[in-house]
DNA sequence: GAAAAGATGTGATTGATGTCACATCTCTTC
DNA sequence: GAAGAGATGTGACATCAATCACATCTTTTC
């Protein structure tokens, strides 16, 4: 964790100590990178924080909320369910993400529901809050709309890729970018610690489960990945996997 | 058949009478909406219109742009091909809707390529304007975060489409989404004239041509649909289309 | 560390969709 | 309004992923 050029923080303690600083979910969100100091500790004095067990519902589906939402620890999956049980999940939000804007302009219906993938803490904001902080700091809508924006190429991303006709493009997209956002490269390739179960990959991906295992067993005996565990991952050949996405 | 060239409020005539101001692209954009009347003049003087015929390329694939474009007439659809060129269609764009929000906070390379499905005018804002109108009317920032929310949204809701495996239920989707948008109500049923051939239709589901015909064929077999040439439909059963798209 | 619970791997089978080839229909153009 | 170009419909076939059923492996729990 960085801090350079950190002053003091006197509502909460005397000095800038490592621990209060760590209690300032404001420091360690994006969303808020542009704003000044003044204005991130004035944020921090508004929002509520909750934490969640793994598994747990976040946000169950439905919830009228006039909040927007920062996950700042822990990973979470927002997913749909369709009329016949099955499960589709839309994201994985980790430390940093947020979510609910949409509840920005007015109250309204979430439409997914955010479960807790691991232990999560969550920052909340309300519409007004966030609305005020919009107005007084206006590169704060800027960062939002960069954020949103970002948002929206991924989804396009995604709807390339499942619009594609290959099962196979769609693993090696997803092994790809969770490599990119959860992976740490090493000698030996790039060990990856999946966020998600078979089953939860078959969600997101929107295949079953046992193509998944089928398709991830297939990769292994091409050498191109190594299956550590259930949810250890070490990628061998990153640039076959580049090929195989296109 | 391009013609380019700046259009100042003086030069349609000396004064705000209505018909000068129908031709004011500004006044037809939802996104500009909030804002007041002396704004819009004003922004109407920093927009370069153009027009492109159908079937011509409105944004060449790879451009570097830093410009939002609006389309101010017509129809445009935004698509990206994949390495074996197969066509995936990710927007249908119509008078009012406005895409390359990415440019906005720094010059960038388009995500797709954009091609003008009939006749159509756009309108150019540069990023600087829009940033300096942004800072100006910070109610701008919020219209366009409830525009790019509400196409998160419609995004989110075709990943899901995509991603359950039944094509049956997308193409019911992707129907009742026409018939909201370009249908007519008449006593026999929605009048829908379909913005895309069987093969753009195909490319936007992303499914085979074959396929659209054989289940459109069935539609109309079961007494829910009934094609009128081409480009023409008639929605007789809405309601067991809604079923069919759960 | 052993047992139970849960997750994953795998074979056989089925059905739906892509592909190819070509007939037929629509729309455009002159 | 006739001809041609382009778009669409349709049959046959191959292919690939879903499903079902169950074995096996990990992880958790006590």
């Amino acid at each position: 964790m960085t801090l350079k050029g950190v002053i003091s923080l006197p509502q909460i303690c005397d000095r800038a100590c490592q621990t209060c600083l760590d209690k300032l979910c404001t420091h360690k969100i994006p969303l808020f990178s542009a704003l000044p100091f003044e204005a991130l500790t004035e944020i921090a004095t508004q929002i509520e924080h909750t934490e969640y067990p793994a598994g747990s519902v976040i946000i169950p589906l439905g919830t009228v909320s006039s909040s927007v939402t920062i996950i700042s620890g822990g990973q979470a999956k927002a997913c749909r369910y369709s009329a016949d049980g099955r499960e589709q999940i839309l994201y994985i939000f980790s430390e940093g993400d947020f979510f609910g804007e949409q509840h920005l302009l007015s109250a309204s219906e979430t439409p997914y529901q955010v479960e807790a993938l691991t232990d999560t803490r969550i920052c909340q904001l309300s519409r007004q809050a966030l609305n005020q902080l919009i107005i007084r700091h206006p590169e704060l809508a800027l960062q939002l709309i960069q954020d949103l924006t970002l948002r929206l190429g991924r989804l396009e991303q995604a709807i390339q890729t499942m619009g594609g006709r290959s099962i196979d493009a769609r693993i090696s997209t997803t092994l790809l970018d969770f490599a990119e956002r959860y992976g740490r490269v090493r000698s030996d390739g790039i060990h990856v610690t999946l966020p998600l179960s078979r089953e939860g990959l078959a969600s997101y991906i929107g295949i079953a489960r046992e193509t998944i295992s089928r398709k991830l067993g297939q990769l292994e005996n091409d050498g191109i990945i190594e299956s550590r565990g259930h949810r250890g991952l070490r990628i061998i050949r990153i640039d076959t996997l580049r090929t195989l996405a296109e």
